[in-house]
DNA sequence: CCTAATCATGAAACCGGTTTCATAATAAGT
DNA sequence: ACTTATTATGAAACCGGTTTCATGATTAGG
């Protein structure tokens, strides 16, 4: 069970090792001769290159870094999973490292990556601004998922959040409803912040007001989807329809409802934000607004690939698409 | 932004770069004062450890390979999930693969992770058989997550699926079930097999007889339990509780009784597996055998440093729990 | 046919650490 | 005090590849 190296293969096809790793890697032309008799022997040995070697030798580890925020968000745990499966076969490998939604534990986090001399850094998410980032990784390529990138210096595959709950919002309105609770995620995240703005701007552009009351606070787990109703209803604040910042709380939302005999969408009507497998078999179906979670992570996996072969890459923002399901199907418009 | 280098510090602390190596890693005593030297130099340059290079010349990568089944199961997710929060902080970074249950694909990835030279090997789920295993890892620690090891030559960390079954089976009868509808995971897959056989023991023990109309295939898949329900209710099947053999599955069913006008739990009693995040917030809360996914990636982490730092370590058989709520929480019995 | 440019190839340097080995210095033993 | 066992340390080998460099062989140009 001993490693077969190039020297083993050189000595047996009676050439030197450097003109086998030419015939390996392809980089100039050898003797067809030699060249058979190389690939014959790398053949019967069952050779198989030390990667580490390689690494060490080239500078390049044919590894990406792949920094996660473990919430246990279904969403973002969809993105690193596209990631893995858009990784395979391209030669690349994942490496893993978790922030917590810490930053200092995001920052060492990093730092663990770059050390392991990773040729290319993946963010999902996290907290730390893009200069914080760079002054980490240096002029590896970096590519921000799930996120904008403020600045504009790093790549980034983002989701228009904004432009999504916008959608969302105004497909209430024109439902009829007017009296539109909105259950709001962790107050200083970037997505939360951004849906509120469309949930907004959806009332300003209908020229609609929105009622202070109508705001709840949540942190996108199911739980606050369910304190949030509660509080509504202990307010004996009226309403008629309910988006929720994401679907897990959406689902928590329902339950509470539910549990006060409050119908959906009946009598009331319910939308998420993400689209997670699930939302289209839970009871009634939920409308919500779809983020490609999966795909993103392929996309950043093919898109991370072109930039480590000197390929330009673009920004993209792309546009969630809202998936209307029964728990927003009931028009208080006939 | 180039880097500092062992070399580096030796020339800057007068010694050679054999001390610094041993004064960084500890092996044998140095002189206090070159000690105090080296230590202030390393941190003056701010000097990080070149890992790949240090791989290459100890043989260790401080890298652990985890083969991954992707099929979107949020179950498998999770133990991903465990595994890298688990490991963070241990020194070791994990490094994925990703073999889509594809047996060829599976050695291909796992050929990769051993190519890439990991110090240990975590296998999640999968259908290579441990000897299979065995041949591509060599002598490298293996842990068999999600999954008994048949010989027993490998370490693993398995939950007893046929108990868990057998709990759910007996706790439907108890509460006066007999015609207990399984809708079973995909045909060829050991935990689906194991859960059937925990179902079949459960009427044996009972003194029952299961129904063979009551057993309808599925694939684990929310769409499978749509599809099982609405088979049964086109056989005209009578029955009074469901057990789907995963929770995804079980929302499936949920949503086609509902169409079908059967009430949760007061007309059919439901009972899934696995316990994922969203089942204590669907409608009814759904009631199901808890796998605890994250915590076991978390204890597989402990478990893999562990067997590499030589110490041994006892394959365990979880004992999964029975949470009983309100989709099953309807006696037939007053 | 002679010189210059091109080409294939092996030797050696290199990537950045760890580890063995030999040596000089120190401590211990009698 | 003299030999022997320890100990700290630098030089050098090593891990397994890639890449530069020099050289001898080949081809092309005139």
């Amino acid at each position: 069970m001993k490693k077969v190296t190039i020297q083993d293969i050189a000595r047996v096809s009676g050439v030197s090792k450097s003109t086998v790793s030419r015939v390996l890697n392809g980089t100039v032309a050898v003797n067809a001769e030699k060249k058979r008799a190389v690939l014959e022997a790398t053949d019967r040995l069952g050779f198989k290159p030390n990667i580490v070697a390689q690494s060490l030798a080239s500078g390049r580890s044919s590894t990406i870094g792949v920094l996660t925020q473990m919430m246990g968000s279904p969403f973002y745990d969809s993105i690193s999973q596209g990631l893995i499966t858009g990784l395979t076969a391209t030669g690349y490998s994942p490496i893993f490292a978790d922030g917590r939604w810490r930053r200092s534990e995001q920052k060492e986090a990093l730092q663990a990556l770059v050390g392991r001399r990773v040729d290319g850094v993946v963010v999902i998410g996290g907290t730390l601004s893009s200069p914080q980032v760079s002054k980490i990784v240096g002029d590896l390529p970096v590519l921000l998922v799930a996120r904008k990138c403020e600045e504009d210096e790093l790549h980034s595959l983002a989701v228009d959040n904004e432009g999504g709950a916008y959608d969302a919002t105004s497909h209430l309105i024109q439902r009829g409803h007017q009296r539109i609770a909105l259950i709001r995620g962790l107050a200083d995240h970037a997505d939360a912040i951004a849906r509120f703005e469309g949930y907004q701007r959806a009332f300003d552009e209908a020229g609609l007001e929105f009622e202070r009351e109508l705001i709840v606070d949540g942190d996108f787990s199911a739980e606050s989807g369910v304190k949030a109703i509660e509080s509504l209803l202990a307010r004996s604040v009226s309403f008629s329809a309910v988006f929720a910042s994401n679907d897990l709380t959406a689902y928590g939302a329902r339950l509470a409802l539910s549990r006060a005999s409050i119908r959906v969408p009946d009598d009331v009507a319910l939308i998420g934000f993400d689209d997670q497998m699930e939302s289209r078999f839970v009871t009634p179906p939920l409308s919500t607004v779809r983020q490609p979670a999966v795909e993103m992570g392929q996309q950043a996996a093919e898109a991370m690939v072109q930039l480590l072969q000197g390929e330009e890459f673009e920004s993209v923002l792309l546009k969630p698409e809202l998936m209307i399901r029964e728990s927003s199907d009931h028009s208080l418009i006939d």
